[in-house]
DNA sequence: CGCGACGTTGATTTGCCTCAACGATTGTGG
DNA sequence: CCACAATCGTTGAGGCAAATCAACGTCGCG
């Protein structure tokens, strides 16, 4: 059994198992170790996987022809991650996957997905709940970048994720403002005068 | 019958139903017109339907505490449009949707596509791959305007709305970009110019 | 210790915004 | 059908937020 009735709950919240159900669960789920600054997925890769954060952090992010990173989300504990656009599909990411600190993740790929889907249809619908909920947050970041100032969006940004400082470098939740890492640490020094 | 088994090969393309599929669906699409200017949905309504457009022109907004309005999305013939987010879990919209330009729609509830998902099962696969699709455009956009220049943003938004330009005005496609109509102004004066 | 990675600070530039004025286009009533 | 107003798009001048470029302080680590 590679993954206990603690874990379990955590990761399907407000969902109870069978020991069957339990255990075939953890037949499709592969734990992995991840160092940081491991890449678990590169652009251009086939997706076949999806990705349970236990703890430390990962992020998504894609490079642009000038050579910038640019970070699509962050995930730390309990967050799912994938670049769901191409495992949606079968086809290539347009997002890599970093570890940017120690990691302890499950890997699960579509095809067992598929199979728990079908074995437990319960978690076709949490699944479904937490794309709803990935896809409510694109399009708030959506208009919140069309709406908000830089300084507004890092303040966002720290509620969206809270105690993810000590995570993360400034250059990263630089590249997921859209700012650099100067005017970052500008708006840094400036919020802490007030 | 409301809807025409021309309009239905359209409407779900690569799909071929029954005849009583097909009066299922009929008697779950309302038909609709819309003269410009009419506010299909309102910023914290309850969001209980989808539309799907005919023709003429859709787009979806919010506006922001400074009373500026930002363009989430455009829907043209053929498109499906909603606050998918508040649609997804019946909550309060956060954006508003408006006719720009005299439109032909179908409006289908989320009770009655239940219905049909339930009767009619490869509609359920039909419309997830349109999520999937609007997800990764999502996805798209926020990694666009991470990475580019106004300029940029707009030629790719004439790539991804080829021949929308005689249904919107300039104000509307600023809003989208996140730039005010003099911007674009000096954009679209810059671009004609090489 | 010394080196590289990271964060900060300053000077300057730049892209886009704001404000204001003015054409162009569209719609409407006489 | 024209006259006029309202709406929309363009242009210019000036300002501001954030980028760029460059230098320097700090921290962690081999």
């Amino acid at each position: 059994m590679s993954i206990k009735k603690t874990t379990l709950s955590i990761l399907f919240k407000d969902l109870t198992f069978t020991d069957e159900e339990q255990d075939l669960i953890a037949s499709k789920f592969e734990l992995r170790k991840l160092k940081k600054g491991e890449i678990l997925l590169h652009a251009n890769d086939v997706v076949y996987h999806q990705y349970y954060v236990c703890n430390g952090c990962l992020r998504t992010y894609s490079v642009d022809k000038m050579g910038k990173e640019h970070t699509l989300q962050f995930a730390i504990k309990d967050w799912w991650i994938s670049d769901y656009t191409a495992f949606f599909t079968s086809t290539q990411a347009i997002v890599s996957i970093e570890c940017i600190q120690e990691a302890t993740i499950y890997k699960v790929s579509r095809e067992n997905m598929e199979v728990l889907f079908d074995k437990i249809p319960k978690l076709e619908s949490f699944f479904r709940r937490k794309m709803e909920k990935s896809f409510a947050n694109f399009q708030k970041r959506i208009l919140g970048s069309l709406s908000m100032s830089a300084q507004e969006r890092y303040n966002a940004f720290l509620n969206k994720y809270p105690d993810i400082e000590q995570s993360v470098k400034n250059y990263h939740i630089a590249s997921y403002l859209g700012i650099t890492t100067e005017s970052l640490s500008r708006i840094r020094k400036k919020i802490s005068k007030s």
